[in-house]
This record gives structure tokens, C-alpha cells and sequence, in this order.
DNA sequence: TTTTGAGTTGTTCGA
DNA sequence: GTCGAACAACTCAAA
């Protein structure tokens, strides 16, 4: 009888480095079979959104060629995915199963039927570590319980500790010689292309284990030594632009921890400024993921209860125009259109656009956790919902509610020469740096000069700032005092 | 159990 | 232009 080959079940890890489930299954250089299931469980309105599948797609591609690389086909199977994996157990007599840990409630609950499948069938089911740092579960306070606030949990991870090491990918991987059935990708409508909307995210990005390390490379050796100060400057590209990339697993967080940690001078002991600002921004992943176990229905339901009682108003056009960055409001619309454009925003411009959707706009932060949901290509159950509910001030450790950005002001603070702004919208390109971010200002003559037309070539403001400002404060003020 | 210090990212106003 | 105070208590985490 031929050997017994391992199943490895590909889920949000698609990448061969550092990757447990398929290291732990080549072991004794068994041969392996590479799945995987396009269904993850997930509840309507938490399946991937339209830029998730179009990145799904491309990484896809580039794990199918990795592993081609290395003689083995990536079997490409529909849901439900326990029983793909029995069927595949049963066609190809596989004697174990290994996959990567899933932290959604959805993903956790196949986790569970997926053990069952197997175990029904004789295989034994591993389960690894990998898409974060820290088990959920493992950090506690001194009392036992999850945190809720940041600063603490990030002491605590930090007093824990990274101490695994990435592991390489491995060597001498053996495909299991016979064909099994599978899927197409073409044949999963994962993006058609009509309309190509998604034509320019190519330039912007490249899916897969190549792109995500490449792109490390070059955030540690071109950004990492600014990151402290240019990580909020949307006009110049100072963050790492790694969350599809985690996301998808193509890098894990450990390996990139590692990165940073090696690339980091340490000075007297204290560590560069950049590193260490941007270790923070990991452990916020982390902690997203940590609040996401203690709050299942995050996406859908304030994580404090009171904030139910917010009297959100039903504004549709306001909604529209906000998604289509035509608010009248240049970073706002900068910032949309950068995530029509891109699937993709900056974070700093996240906080802002969120800011007025929710506070300015007074419009429910559901609606724009899932326009974010669908069109950002790092749609991430655990930090879209976290970051919308700290922006909303519904959150566990969130801004207090009477923080309202004023768009104005952050825009010509963290895009000084608005070349943002021009970029993401060219109509308002040759208005004077000190006209850009309130062209309402502008004195007809400016306006003239720059070619725009208040009201006919660009918006004027939704709202009035200051009166809407005014009306957030009110509305979420009215909640406490119940 | 009680107490104490602290908490990502801000804005506005008035001196 | 710059600076400090007010904004609002509240909850969390640890001593």
C-alpha cells in the first residue's frame, strides 16, 4: 500500500513559509494533498466583500503557482468545507488532517465540525497557531478576565513575549501522485471584471507570499526609520500597506514581528522609535482579535450596550455620497475615492471619513463598517468592526464621544500641501494649499483660477461643520444621560 | 475589598 | 500665534 498522505487544509495562511499546518504534514516526507475550501462558514453579511474576492482570487493564483513550484496542486473545492475535506479523506485515503486556527465565531464553529469529520473517518486533526500572535485566551488580566483596554493588554503581550521563531518553508515537499477532482478557479465568479472596477488595485498590489514579503522588505528599509511621525501623513507612503497581506495570511504576523524586531537598532536599550510605534500597531491587530472573542456579535452590535440607544439618522443621500466621495468635504472624499480607487485607505484618512460618516453625518456606524466590509481588500472581521466602533465611541477603549475630528483642521495638519487631496481628487488640484481643504473659503477669483466650480465641477459640504459637530454632541450626549 | 491612577490618534475657546 | 483648560464622567486594571 502507498503512503498515506497528509491533508492540508489552506484557509487565511496562504503561504508556504512559517506556515505550521503544512510544515507539521510534510514531516517523515509523507506525501500531501493542498486544499482549499472557498466556503469559511461565515453568516450572510460576513461572506468576503467584493474586493476581498478579488484579492482571494490573485492570491489564489500565486499560492497555486508556489505550490505547483513544488510539484503539488492546490485541489480548489466549494463549501461546506467538512465536507469537502471528508470527501477528499475518503478519495485519497489521507490519515491526517492539518489546518490553521480560525478566531471567528463562524470559524471556530467549523473548526469543530471539521474535527468531527475527520475523526468519523479516522484521520487525526491537527490544528495550528498562526494568524496572531497571542491565543485570544491567553491574555489575562491579573484577575482572569480579557482585557478591554489597549494599553494593559499591550503591556501584557509584551511581558509574555514573542518567543517562537518563524519557521522556514519546507524542503522536499511530495505531491501525492494521483489526480483528484477540484474545482476551476474561473469557475468561482471570484471577480469578472464587468465592470472592471477593480482595474487599477494590479498597480497597487501584488496578492500572494512573493508580494507580502517584498513588501516588508520594503517598508523596513524605506519607511520603518519615519514610521513614528509619517505613519499619519497620507501624502507620503510611510505605513507598511501589510493588512491584505496579513489578512490573507500570505505573511504571518510572527515573521513580520521578527522582521522588525531584527531590524530595530537597540540604543542603550531603549529601541528606535519607528519599530516600536509600529510593533503597537501590531498588537492593535491583536487586540481587535482579542475584543472580537469577547464580542461575537461585534460587526452588528455595540460593544457597550448604551450605545444602542443612539438616535442615528436615516440618511440615504448623505450615505451615498459619502461612499461615492462626493461629501464636499476634500479629505473625506480624498480618502473615499483612495478606497474605490484602491481598495485600500489610509489610516489616518480611515479615522477622518469614519469620523464624519458617523459623527457629522450622524449616520449608523454599521453602514460604513460594511461599505469598508466590501470594498477594502483588508476587510478584517476583527479590526473593521473594532476600528468603526472606536470611532463611534462604542468600543471598549474608544475615543470619547465628544472627539469629533474636524476634517479641516487633520487635513491641513497631516496633509500640509494637500497633495493627497490632489491626487484623489483632480478637480480641485490647482486650488492653493490654503484654499485645498475648505475650497467653501475660496474667494471667487481663487476658485476661478483653479477651474472649480462650487456646487458644478465639485460638491459644496454635506453638513455645516461646525452646526453638525454640534448635533454629534447633542445626540451622544443624550445617551448618558439616560 | 477598596483605592488609585490611567486611558491611541481631538477641538475649541479664551487669555 | 501659542498655550492651557474644558469637554464628562466612567470604567478598567492593578496595587
Amino acid at each position: 500500500m502507498p503512503d498515506r498522505p497528509a491533508l492540508v487544509w489552506f484557509r487565511n495562511d496562504l503561504r508556504l513559509r512559517d506556515n505550521a499546518a503544512l510544515r507539521a504534514a510534510t514531516r517523515g516526507g509523507r506525501p500531501i494533498v493542498a486544499l482549499y475550501v472557498l466556503d469559511d462558514g461565515a453568516p450572510p453579511g460576513r461572506t468576503p466583500g467584493a474586493a476581498s474576492r478579488w484579492w482571494l482570487l490573485h492570491s489564489l493564483k500565486a499560492l497555486s503557482t508556489d505550490l505547483a513550484g513544488v510539484g503539488v496542486e492546490l485541489v480548489l473545492r466549494r463549501g461546506p468545507a467538512e465536507e469537502a475535506i471528508a470527501d477528499l479523506i475518503g478519495r485519497t485515503g489521507a490519515s491526517s488532517l492539518h489546518f490553521s486556527r480560525a478566531y471567528t465565531p463562524w470559524g471556530a464553529a467549523l473548526d469543530e465540525r471539521v474535527k468531527a469529520a475527520a475523526k468519523a473517518l479516522g484521520a487525526q486533526c491537527h490544528r495550528y497557531r498562526g494568524y496572531l500572535l497571542f491565543e485570544p485566551e491567553d491574555v489575562r488580566t491579573g484577575a482572569g478576565e480579557p482585557f478591554k483596554v489597549f494599553t494593559p493588554f499591550a503591556r501584557a503581550c509584551r511581558r509574555q513575549g514573542v518567543e517562537r521563531a518563524p519557521q522556514d518553508r519546507p524542503t522536499a515537499l511530495r505531491a501525492y501522485p494521483e489526480r483528484v477532482a477540484a474545482d476551476r478557479l474561473d469557475d468561482w465568479s471570484l471577480y469578472d471584471g464587468r465592470p472592471d472596477w477593480a482595474r487599477e488595485f494590479g498597480s497597487h498590489w501584488a496578492p500572494g507570499e512573493a508580494g507580502a514579503e517584498a513588501r516588508l522588505r520594503r517598508f523596513i528599509d524605506a519607511a520603518l526609520g519615519h514610521y513614528a511621525e509619517g505613519r499619519d501623513r497620507p501624502d507620503e507612503a510611510m505605513t507598511s500597506r501589510l493588512s491584505p497581506h496579513l489578512h490573507f495570511g500570505e505573511i504571518s504576523p510572527l515573521q513580520v514581528w521578527h522582521a522588525i524586531m531584527a531590524a530595530i537598532p537597540r540604543r542603550e536599550g531603549r529601541m528606535d522609535a519607528g519599530g516600536e510605534k509600529f510593533l503597537s500597531e501590531l498588537l492593535w491587530r491583536e487586540f481587535s482579535w482579542h475584543l472580537f472573542a469577547q464580542a461575537p456579535a461585534l460587526h452588528d452590535e455595540p460593544f457597550r450596550p448604551q450605545f444602542a440607544h443612539v438616535h442615528w439618522l436615516k440618511d440615504d443621500a448623505g450615505l451615498a455620497a459619502w461612499r461615492r466621495g462626493s461629501t464636499g468635504v476634500p479629505i473625506v472624499d480624498a480618502g473615499m475615492r483612495e478606497l474605490w480607487q484602491t481598495g485600500w485607505m489610509h489610516n489616518r484618512v480611515r479615522m477622518i471619513a469614519a469620523s464624519f460618516l458617523v459623527k457629522n453625518l450622524l449616520v449608523d456606524w454599521r453602514q460604513g463598517e460594511r461599505w469598508f466590509w466590501d470594498t477594502l481588500v483588508d476587510a478584517d472581521a476583527g479590526n473593521n468592526p473594532a476600528g468603526w466602533q472606536w470611532v463611534a465611541g462604542s468600543g471598549a477603549d474608544a475615543a470619547p464621544y465628544f472627539r469629533i475630528f474636524n476634517p479641516v483642521a487633520q487635513g491641513e495638519r497631516f496633509d500640509p500641501e494637500g497633495s493627497y487631496v490632489r491626487r484623489f481628487v483632480p478637480e480641485l488640484a490647482r486650488l492653493p494649499a490654503r484654499f485645498i481643504h475648505r475650497p467653501w473659503e475660496a474667494p471667487g477669483e481663487a476658485l476661478a483660477a483653479a477651474g472649480v466650480g462650487l456646487g458644478e465641477t465639485y460638491p459644496r459640504p454635506l453638513v455645516d461643520l461646525k452646526a453638525s459637530r454640534e448635533r454629534a454632541l447633542a445626540a451622544f450626549g443624550a445617551i448618558k444621560a439616560r
